[in-house]
DNA sequence: GTGTCGGCTCTAAGCCGACAA
DNA sequence: TTGTCGGCTTAGAGCCGACAC
């Protein structure tokens, strides 16, 4: 059911995976999560988990106690009765049906440890627009509360907590180290072939094959000397240019080289050649050293953009919504420091201008919820490892026949199980915010993303995109297809943030790798029950719990078992008094 | 019972509050707030402000809906029954109880407006330490998140939030307008002689008179050209001098000048007078626009505090506590750009060093629940309105005998009623986070201070402080003093955030000088429930409900009535998924 | 083997007047 | 006039086996 192999098959670390102790998965039924009545044990589950019972008595019960990710115990009464027999719990369930605030569809999982403690996590169902406050999705506060607490939080070098619902979101910087470093070191040039394990919703374990066409590189007024670096490519089967075109350097395995000419003949990079400004395709270089050309100088000069160069100023999530919001004052050229043009926009040169005209300014409204706009980077000049920056919302529906601007999911509205490409989302002027001193500054970018969640299990071992990978055993996307499947809309699709930053924990097992004005990359290691408790207790957000009541927005949330969103908006506030 | 006269009794607004609407407010009883019944109402409140009832009738009843300042609707039951007959509101009291969290000691505020609309607010009994989440306090994460959220808002010349408890902190910065004004435009000089309101707890309305002794500034390196001055002053009455030395320009009526030798009669003076660099008692300025000794710069030549340099780097807030956690970096000189001291720290010249000797490093937690440590700061340079800061825990207890470092609350366990110094807490280097360009800097300060909250209603017309003021006719402070008065313990004194920068609302009534640089001070005006909802709806933390579940860590507070605490304790986080 | 339902118990919410302060 | 209490009703939480898939 469950799979439990982990992905690195040549790692040395002992695979305490293989020792897994007895564990099982449930996804609640509406009895499981109604008032009426408790909780269903699935027979096998309780006899691998709890504590056997005394079956000669009428009715055999026991108080099972279960600790969750942040320690709490849980008590709850375990009888076997009923006719036919079977296995419940009762009393305390439904507290913690509660509690958690669980709904039907919703998972809980029990996991035995060895010494026989017993643990418990849940696993939400992906909802659609899940409750969330509609304010938190089109407010700036929010966007902005978010942003400067990370940003406060890089600047101290201090941690943050990331809430991150795997299922329901790609974080496609939570990747295994040794992906990443090979990611980085490995030689990736434009012509570099590839091929990388790719899942389609149907076809799990596909390994598909292509060449890379293009280094991406983010315009760098915004994400400066980033090591994310973003390979566009170009499938040799022409169904995945359909879905993906962008990957990030540690999802693929080189193998081999394509003569830059041989690129040309692709009707894509035909088109994208046409501009004055193209990269030379013949640079060899480690995807983590890359050196291009300086296409921002030359834009610059070239007036690629001219009558655009408004776009600096613009917030693409304030943009015109904020101008034309009374009393708000769009304040985008106080954070932008000088004048200049986004460099990320132009690619290829004759085509994103009449793109980014009458589009280019994306307010934060239309970005969260209705993603229309796309906007692309690539060859930037490079300094050791270079800037690169996605701003990606989705395409205009319909446009998708313009490759450049078109969405992983533009042709496949349920999505497909894996979309790794490593876009980031559009972003604000406020996204960059800049800490510290002159001499030792730091920057974090926050940005969203439009994105399908769906996803099916799979044991690849150089698998980049999460729908795949599995954070301790335990594939992050869906266990097993559901039956009846919540086709997210095609409107309510999902967004996400994501950041640059992380934070450096130096503790084995797992650990994230702060990364001033570098990538942003999670390493995570191959011990279930230790990353169990020692990722979710990272990632997640902890607002503390008072009494019972929630008086001072209390809320915990399981992490990275954790489907529903919970964001806490938290509008600009201070408070007076403890 | 309730005393509407309005403060400022020259104003030539039309005083609605002459006019008042219909309204009570009642002092939420054990019954009140059981479960086993509703609210019984008072009879003169109920045929005040609600619809008559047919008394003709057996029982009497109706359905009341009452707005509350978030512009919830809330209906309750009202019923005219019982033996003998009372009025009561009976279906929806207890939804209401629980979903604003209300206790016995709380109060209910029923107000009807002209049109017959009925209006409901709560305040908050005084709770000692209030349930809060400890970690809210000792946090770091809590102060920054804080701090970052202002300060974006601030960068952005949006808006934040206030989260104000009147009965609970002291906010100086609420200052009606023409206070403000003819504070920092009236010629203040040191010497000068003043007079003000003054209220102890047995006496109210006492008109204190005393000479200005110093002319505070802040430590540029905290709080540039703040418009907020802080005067030091010394009593006639030798009783004031143990409770409080320090004012704001718009505290008191100047009433003469006082020649500087005058001054130096004085103990405490001579005392102070005693370091090598004083201040020239003859500057005559306004306090708007003070003009004094840079005594940073002769600070940092004299080297008076040698030996203690490394205070510049190490937060009051972090300090040694954050060196010595594990894990936690101090970032303090990511912070502060150059090394400095702080000549905040050193007044009088010949007293603080020894002070500051094995104290002057102030972690957090000792100093939000243990305050100790007070840093002043006199006589700064000035360009302008001038910076002043005040860095101000608490003091030592037992060290009281050592007039510079003593809290006013040093000498009064319980607190006066009113205490209206404009004491700036304990600072962070965190506390200064620097926004938007090198040639658009602002900055956002937000300290905390200790505090008691205890007061008693007051008329004057001149009155800084909080206590005695009236946001909107309402007594902030205590309505009556409590029969059994909950006494705050020393050790639970109260901490409270106030900041610098507040937000500009052009609206008329009220307003809130947005002051980058500059001084907060809020304008409120006379009319009672224009102020109710607009300062209401602004000075507040709205946590957005959702549906009667609190799953987003939702809560609403009833700011200004509202004396319970609510802090969001917001460690820095990411949320990845809508 | 297990999801859902009706039946049942029991707790607590909540309405009432009695009564006393 | 109004705070608190005991009595009472009632809704719903929650335990149970029946039953069906």
């Amino acid at each position: 059911m469950i799979n439990l192999d982990v992905i690195e098959e040549e790692g040395e670390e002992s695979l305490a995976l293989r020792s897994t102790p007895h564990m099982f998965c449930k996804t609640l039924t509406a009895s499981d999560t109604s008032t009426h009545g408790g909780f269903s044990v699935p027979r096998r589950a309780a006899e691998d988990c709890f504590p056997p019972l005394d079956y000669k008595l009428q009715r055999p019960s026991q108080e099972l106690i279960a600790k969750d990710l942040h320690g709490v115990e849980w008590r709850f009464r375990h009888i076997y009765r009923g006719q036919p027999r079977r296995h419940l719990l009762t009393t305390g369930w439904s507290i913690f049906v509660n509690q958690k605030n669980l709904v039907s569809g919703d998972a809980v999982l029990f996991l035995r440890s060895e010494n026989g403690e017993l643990r418990l996590g849940i696993r939400r169902a992906l909802r659609p627009r899940n409750g969330l406050p509609s304010s938190v999705i089109g407010n700036q506060n929010s966007y902005s509360s978010i942003l400067s607490s990370v940003a406060n939080a890089i600047s101290r070098r201090s941690t943050f907590d990331v809430f991150y619902s795997p299922r329901a979101t790609h974080a496609e910087f939570v990747v295994p180290y040794k992906m990443y470093i090979a990611g980085i070191t490995s030689p990736i040039c434009i012509g570099s072939r590839f091929k990388m394990r790719y899942d389609m919703e149907d076809a799990p374990e596909r390994r598909c094959t292509g060449v890379v066409t293009r280094i991406g590189d983010l315009d760098p007024y915004r994400w400066p000397k980033s090591k994310w670096k973003c390979l566009k490519v170009q499938w040799d089967d022409d169904i995945m240019n359909n879905h993906q075109e962008r990957v990030s350097p540690w999802e693929i395995e080189p193998s081999g080289s394509l003569s830059p000419f041989s690129i040309q003949h692709s009707p894509r990079l035909k088109k994208a050649r046409a501009g004055p400004q193209m990269a030379q395709p013949d640079n060899l270089v480690p995807a983590g050293a890359v050196g291009l050309i300086d296409f921002e100088e030359s834009l610059r000069s070239s007036k690629v953009l001219q009558g655009q160069e408004n776009l600096g100023f613009t917030s693409p999530l304030l943009g015109v919504g904020a101008i034309s919001c009374p009393g708000k004052i769009n304040i985008s050229d106080n954070v932008i420091e000088k004048p200049t043009i986004f460099p990320g926009f132009v690619e290829p040169a004759d085509m994103f201008p009449k793109v980014l005209q009458g589009q280019e300014v994306c307010p934060l409204k239309a970005l969260s919820r209705n993603p229309e706009y796309c906007f692309g980077s690539w060859e930037n000049p490079s300094r050791g490892l270079q800037d690169f920056y996605f701003s990606l919302g989705g395409i205009p529906r319909g446009s998708s026949s313009n490759p450049l601007i078109t969405s992983p999911l533009a042709n496949s509205p349920r999505g497909i199980s894996s979309i790794r490409s490593p876009y980031i989302a559009c972003e604000d002027d406020r996204g960059r915010v800049k800490f510290g001193t002159e001499d030792n500054p730091s920057s974090i970018i926050i940005s969203s993303s439009s994105r399908e969640t769906e996803g099916t299990p799979n044991n690849g071992s150089f698998n980049g995109g999460f729908s795949g990978y599995k954070l301790f055993g335990f594939p992050l996307a869906s266990e097993r297809p559901s039956p009846s499947p919540p086709p997210p809309t095609p409107q309510a699709s999902e967004q996400h943030f994501c950041m640059e930053g992380l934070l450096k924990d130096p503790r084995k097992g797992w650990q994230v790798l702060y990364t001033d004005r570098e990538s942003a990359v999670m390493v995570v290691g191959d011990d279930p029950w230790h990353e169990f408790c020692e990722v979710a207790s990272k990632m997640h957000i902890y607002i503390q719990e008072e009494a019972g009541k929630m008086t001072s927005g209390a809320m915990i949330s399981d992490s990275y078992l954790d489907q529903s969103p919970v964001v806490i908006e938290q509008s600009n506030c201070i408070s007076l008094q403890t």
